[in-house]
DNA sequence: TAATAATTTGACCAACTGGTCAAAGCCACG
DNA sequence: CGTGGCTTTGACCAGTTGGTCAAATTATTA
């Protein structure tokens, strides 16, 4: 493992390593990794822009840092996904789960959508590596499910998808929501909706054309 | 109408507009406002820095222009629901719309994505204003519609943020969706879906809970 | 074709950018 | 308390940024 900083781990470097990071997520979620300034960063952290480069050796150091660890989290629902369980139910679950993610981590949700937006000059390997062999993975549990007549028909690819769309779409379009709801919270009707648009999609019927 | 450059209107001044438009969509679309340079909108359109400004007082200038076209088309297709036509054909016609709009027009859908994911600074009263009365149109066309019963009891907002998501999903995130699917191409998958899925959640259930 | 207007450009500017560095301050521990 | 390492900072740098301007060049038209 190579470190960016200093070799040892004190509390002080413990505590402003996660206000950096903290910083640079409020930051580089809001105006992608061009858009961004270490000058804004070192604000939002309350730290000097050298003293920002004490710990991390560059701003793409940063970011690169701020989005491996997003990977992390972003990809850990989809492996949850259970191929023994009730098909509906392991498909509403995941879709509720990242609808959680979009309500409570906004930013991190918009970091990412800045980076794919912008072409994911940094993450074009992981997507085309270990995003696409996971979601291969399930893909083969979807068709399982449809093929044993579990759940209707459906392209697993788009079906995952819709899903991804249509949570994320609250986090990274917030603004846009908020502005149409008016006070109305976002969060209560989605998941209502969410629910009956993949149980109208999924759950089997005869007369299914 | 304020204009920003010279009065007249010669073909050069069509011509070099276009091209500056055209070159500030390519580069905004990709970087957001704050991450692109005027250097690299010059180089795109073929003209010197100081001859951009020539045509387009400013950064924002350029931008702002090209915020303002993208909106009107933007809002078009929503207005050509028609409330008289078969409620579910209407939805799918409209989504379908948007699709196209995505598969055709994506620079478009990410330079929109882009400002509103950044907060939208400069549109936030269009959202506010013009895009909240159309929906709020059209969200009492659905509402008779579920009221009549021609459609499933939906929650209107929600359907058309759902269409929304799901649509520009392969614009915005065209490089993720072409990691996933590798040669594949999208959107022929994407309208099959994207209609099964309306189709699933709109067509009237007897049985419906 | 001459004069007038439209267009283009090179040189330039102040502010900002990511980043460096030596020196100073701070802290824990013997 | 002192010393060696950790932390912080002010001064600085070269390259880039959005933007200006006067002068040069090119079109248009009388």
């Amino acid at each position: 493992m190579t470190k960016s900083g200093p070799k040892s781990d004190t509390r002080i470097q413990k505590k402003n390593r996660a206000a950096i990071l903290s910083a640079g997520l409020m930051v580089f979620s809001q105006f992608g990794f061009r858009g961004s300034t270490l000058d804004l960063v070192a604000e939002e952290a309350g730290l000097s822009k050298p003293n920002l480069l004490y710990y991390f050796r560059s701003k793409d150091a940063i970011y690169t840092a701020l989005l491996a660890k997003l990977l992390e989290d972003w990809l850990e629902p989809l492996r949850e996904i259970n191929a023994d369980g009730d098909p509906v139910e392991e498909l509403l679950a995941y879709s509720k789960r990242k609808l959680d993610m979009s309500q409570h981590y906004p930013r991190e949700s918009r970091l990412f959508a800045n980076e794919i937006i912008q072409g994911a000059p940094r993450i074009g390997d992981v997507l085309r590596g270990e995003l696409r062999e996971l979601v291969d993975e399930i893909a083969v549990v979807i068709n399982g499910w449809a093929a044993a007549g579990r759940i209707n028909k459906v392209d697993p690819y788009h079906l995952i998808f819709s899903i991804w769309a249509q949570t994320q779409h609250y986090a990274d379009f917030d603004v846009q929501v908020r502005a149409i709801l008016g006070g109305t919270d976002p969060f209560d009707g989605a998941e209502h909706h969410l629910e009956a648009m993949l149980r109208g999609l999924l759950t089997p019927q005869v007369g299914q054309k």
